[in-house]
DNA sequence: TGTACATCAGTGAACGCGCGTTCACTGATGTAC
DNA sequence: TGTACATCAGTGAACGCGCGTTCACTGATGTAC
């Protein structure tokens, strides 16, 4: 009993991941309205019937997308910043992630867009997420342990509360990616890392 | 010389907001995926050939949704707040500010969403909006401006960056949004007027 | 006021196209003796 | 090792469906005299 679908072969497997690849690629540079299967096929050298045996159905392998591709190493980035407290010091290891949230956000945009193009999607999306207990909110939750374990070292002040101060900073990054997605790059003259400056600065000001 | 199209008829600008409604209820409850002709004309009570007297095309009919109706109002309250500086607290203006924001933000998600999935119609509506200087950074811009006139007051402290803590707040709340669209209803048992309450509190305390 | 015509808002039915999906098939790889 | 067969990954061509769009038309409203 148990696991019924034998081992896919190793070449299957290497099908599968161009498949992922080619659907994520053409989604995220060219829309959803112009994910077809076609385009995905093309894109991955591939036929469209391959694509039917190795997903149910078009559905399928969106939802397949969003699980395999969405966590990315982002939120794995934010979760190892914990071992990272006392190290450094907490200005400096904010920027940094400040940093790295806007283009992660920006990537992610054209994903979000096609979530909730779909809301049936999304819904199925969604049962998946809390059936398993994932989901975007981790990263904040992880940035927040990070600031309560510098809390404890001492190194942010006691009436700080880390999920709101994670809340704010991800949550300005967030929407700096959007607004540069969707007003166009002139928005971005202001440098990255002097947009993360700023927000540190008035965070962690006392 | 100028105008060329004659004066609508009372019947015909009502006959267009009605469609415009319905393609923007569509998009909102159904998604960018299912707004179709047929079930926008439908939600319309009209018939799918009545939107092509109305508007070039389907492009064209979304185009007009996201210039004629993603402003909004929310927008023109905050500009709006700059007059109200010096009254009430700026701590209460504030809370009252990300209270309004967050579900403003929700609604905007599907629009926000159905842009994403077509780049060449964002591409169309950026030069649009470059075009006429309009766009959703205003409302960061128009809360930064609130913040310098209280400044000016002597209500906000010196060193505090205007449009640095207006994109924190306004950030938390539009992730906040996002968050709650996307994980589920359940996120949202921390109360808004919470929720607003800390933010405030972190971005305000000395 | 009545009559003749023009304009206008809106429609039912049809169109072609491209989409997602399936089918019968092929050639390569693995297995048995 | 060679031969016969089974399995597997992948394909070209076709399918029906629903989409966006257009057409020839209708009935109501406006205008002229």
């Amino acid at each position: 009993m148990g696991t019924e679908r034998a081992a896919a072969s190793p070449r299957a497997q290497l099908t599968r991941i161009r498949i992922l690849d080619a659907a994520s690629a053409v989604m995220s540079d060219r829309g959803l309205a112009n994910a077809t299967t076609k385009e995905i096929a093309r894109t991955a050298g591939l036929s469209e019937a391959t694509l039917y045996k190795h997903f149910q159905d078009k559905e399928d392998l969106f939802l397949t997308v969003m699980r395999e591709r969405l966590p990315s190493e982002f939120v794995g980035r934010l979760a190892g910043l914990t071992d990272r407290a006392g190290t450094s010091t907490v200005r400096a290891l904010l920027q940094e992630v400040a940093a790295d949230a806007v283009p992660f956000y920006r990537d992610l945009a054209p994903m979000l867009g096609a979530a909730f193009a779909q809301p049936d999607l999304l819904a199925r999306h969604q049962q998946m997420l809390s059936a398993t207990g994932l989901g975007p909110h981790l990263a904040l939750s992880a940035l927040a342990e990070y600031l309560g374990a510098e809390q404890r070292l001492g190194r942010l002040a006691e009436r700080a509360q880390p999920h709101t101060l994670a809340a704010l900073l991800l949550g300005a990054c967030f929407q700096r990616a959007f607004l540069i997605e969707f007003e166009g790059e002139h928005l971005a003259d202001r440098s990255a890392a002097e947009f993360a400056r700023d927000l540190v600065d008035t965070l962690l000001s006392e």
